[in-house]
DNA sequence: GCCAGGTCATTTTA
DNA sequence: CTAAAATGACCTGG
């Protein structure tokens, strides 16, 4: 099963990049599980407090004697200083904040402008990610960092699309929220190491560099080449060795052979005050060229330009590790030297970026789709086709139902309220906080300009199909599916869903469709309705929203982000329903549940949307939490929550649901 | 309207 | 401390 590339690696002694230094006293105390330098977490007493981004309180020691009286809140209209001369008075025993306890800016303040129309400032916080799980991560980490991650970069990205364009205060969410959990210790598998990183697995999907940098895949923030320096066997000397690549650049050749990368050395490109020039045997290429020799296989990501419906997107595989087999120099465009290297993927190995140039092969019908049953379920009901195919076994199709791709309601569903479209024009702008519709989202635009749910809330409120704004960006759910997806046959769990596109965080799947059903009437006839959506069950809370550092003027008392409904609501799907009657129960799912509504001719409407709770590779089967019924009896004393065994096998499995 | 290519503002690490 | 980097968002011109 291992590959011996995993053998080499181990025999290496690799020099620990950084030692961790102890940030209390030695009498002081820590709690046992948290430690988070550069600051936090704090004794008992303390509020540490600052803004993000500052990294440059990295290099500073914490001055824990200073800290001991509370930092207070700056008042709204805070100091700014106009000027670089006042920093200049920082030194390390003042560290860089001004007296009200917030950093100051580094970047040349006399050209940022500083429209801080909201208060961004960080509160008492704590990564919990221990250092010994920094050090080294787990599955559970990786996937809690990457979510932490995101849903601060969403919120960031909210913040940002909610200023006017011109006075945006973050320009890249990405950066900022990636440097905020750098700093926080959101983050893990901070040493450096060949092979394999502890909870990254391969085929796992990024959006951003920065995410790779969090979870130790690939710590540069930009450049291509991540590499260590180790010792030498006997000898003194040190040399570098690779540790991971990023491949972008995408030829006709990996579509032919997706395991064979020929990639380029850096250095030498052209630049604005900068001319083309030979690439040297230093950094990332001298690494690469020292792992050649030592025989020494890198992890490799591959840089993917995916053209979507409305846009572009740019995706990161994780394609697992590689051999490197030669290097060589050749002549680029402009003439210059250029280093190549040819890499070979290491057999055994679960499928990566394969599975990529084999979705592409049957979305351009260059070749057939294994085990199809139908092209398309739907019969063209949904705008993008869902196949049906069972590669397991020799049943044909589930048992018949109508395609619908909506709820239909009976009279008694529809609330009688007063209509409010709101009167924005083309579409309504995030920050306006007249629009009517906005307002009832708390004055937060509930979706990213490229139709990501922002954060989890009890109920997110759409603009209503007869609101005057035609293409605005929060009409997210009523837009119906844009992902290709399939339903397939899974080995033990009856039919599936799964997706052809890469799903990322937050992003809309589909809704639950079929017939809405009176919650009194229901109950007797359908006891275990395996097509049923029932609002009242009981579902697992759990934390998707995060906003580490991030405090809003109101934000002191945090909300809850559970489901809650004006009343309940039953789906039936059995003999009508979408997709989403296909999605299977999980104890440890990918996907959440949220309400949705919006008004329509004086009536309200509620709808149950799916959304990605993290990234979602293609080809990955789509889960939710079914909850659970109320308690249907107890054994040993236990309460027995549903009846049907669950076969999710995930680490948590509760073992039954329904 | 699409895209290729340029520009700009940022970050981490060696 | 500074330089380097196959970034990512945005803008322009063909």
């Amino acid at each position: 099963m291992e590959g011996n590339y995993i053998d080499k690696t181990r025999v290496l002694d690799i020099k620990p990049l950084r030692t961790l230094r102890p940030i209390f006293p030695s009498g002081n105390q820590a709690p046992p599980f948290v430690c988070a330098p550069p600051f936090g977490p704090f004794p008992a007493g303390f509020s540490p407090f600052y803004p993000f981004g500052s990294s440059q309180v990295n290099e500073q020691t914490p001055d824990l004697s200073q800290a001991q009286h509370q930092p207070q809140l700056p008042p709204q209209g805070q100091h700014q200083p106009q000027n670089l001369s006042e920093r200049s008075l920082a030194t390390p025993s003042r560290p860089l904040r001004s007296s009200n306890g917030d950093i100051e800016p580094v970047e040349s303040t006399l050209k940022r402008k500083t429209p801080k129309k909201r208060q961004l400032s960080t509160v008492n916080f704590e990564s919990g990610i221990s250092v010994a799980e920094r050090d080294n991560g787990n599955r559970e980490l990786v996937t809690s960092v990457l979510m932490r991650f995101d849903a601060l970069r969403r919120r960031l990205a909210q913040l940002e699309d909610a200023e006017d364009a011109v006075n945006g205060i973050i320009k890249r969410p990405d950066l900022k929220a990636g440097s905020t959990c750098m700093s926080r210790g959101v983050r893990t598998n901070t040493k450096k190491r060949p092979g394999l990183v502890p909870g990254v697995e391969i085929g796992d999907i990024f959006f951003f560099r920065f995410e790779m940098c969090l979870v130790g895949l690939h710590s540069p923030s930009m450049a291509g080449i991540d590499y260590l320096v180790i010792k030498g066997g006997d000898a003194e000397e040190e040399e570098p060795i690779a540790t991971s690549i990023v491949s972008s650049a995408y030829t006709e050749n990996d579509r032919v052979n997706p395991d064979v990368l020929v990639y380029t050395g850096q250095g030498g490109h052209a630049d604005k005050d900068k001319e083309a020039s030979d690439q040297k045997l230093e950094r990332g290429n001298l690494a690469l060229e020292k792992s050649l020799h030592r025989n020494n296989a890198v992890r490799v990501i591959r840089g993917l330009n995916l053209k979507e419906a409305t846009h572009r997107v740019k995706i990161y595989v994780y394609d697992g590790i590689y051999e490197i087999k030669e290097a060589w120099i050749e002549k680029g465009k402009s003439g210059h030297d250029t280093f190549k290297y040819k890499l070979v993927r290491a057999p055994n190995q679960p499928p990566g970026f394969a599975t990529w140039t084999e979705i592409q092969s049957w979305k351009t019908g260059k070749s057939p789709r294994r085990g199809l049953i139908l092209p398309d379920l739907t019969s063209g009901v949904e705008s993008v086709a869902v196949s049906l195919v069972n590669e397991v076994d020799s049943e044909n199709g589930p048992s018949y139902f109508t395609y619908s791709t909506t709820v239909k309601y009976s009279m008694s569903f529809q609330l009688t309220q007063p209509s409010s479209g709101c009167g924005c024009g083309n579409k309504c702008k995030p920050g306006n906080l007249e629009c009517p519709c906005i307002r009832k989202n708390g004055g937060e635009f509930p979706y990213t300009g490229n139709d990501i749910l922002v954060s989890r809330r009890p109920m997110v409120y759409e603009c209503s199909p007869s609101c005057p704004c035609l293409t605005c960006k929060s009409k997210v759910t009523q837009m119906g599916v844009k992902l290709r997806l399939e339903v397939f046959k899974t080995v033990d769990r009856g039919w599936g869903l799964r997706s052809w596109d890469p799903i990322r965080a937050g992003a809309f799947i589909c809704v639950y469709a079929g017939e809405a059903r009176d919650k009194s009437k229901v109950q007797q006839t359908m006891a275990n309705d395996d097509f049923t959506f029932d609002t009242t069950r009981v579902y697992t809370p759990f934390k998707w929203n995060y906003e580490a550092g991030l405090a809003d003027e109101d934000a002191s008392e945090e909300v809850s982000e559970e489901p809650q409904l004006p009343l309940p609501l039953i789906i039936s799907a059995k003999n009508i329903g979408n997709v989403a009657r296909f999605m299977n129960h999980s104890c440890s799912p990918n996907v959440f549940w949220q309400p949705v509504s919006y008004e329509n001719n004086g009536q309200l409407y509620l709808h149950v949307a799916f959304f990605a709770i993290s990234h979602i590779p293609p080809k990955t089967e789509l889960t939710y939490d079914y909850g659970v019924s109320r308690p249907t009896g107890a054994q040993n004393g236990n309460p027995v929550y549903g009846k049907k065994r669950c076969f999710c096998g995930t680490q948590y499995c509760r073992g039954s649901f329904g």
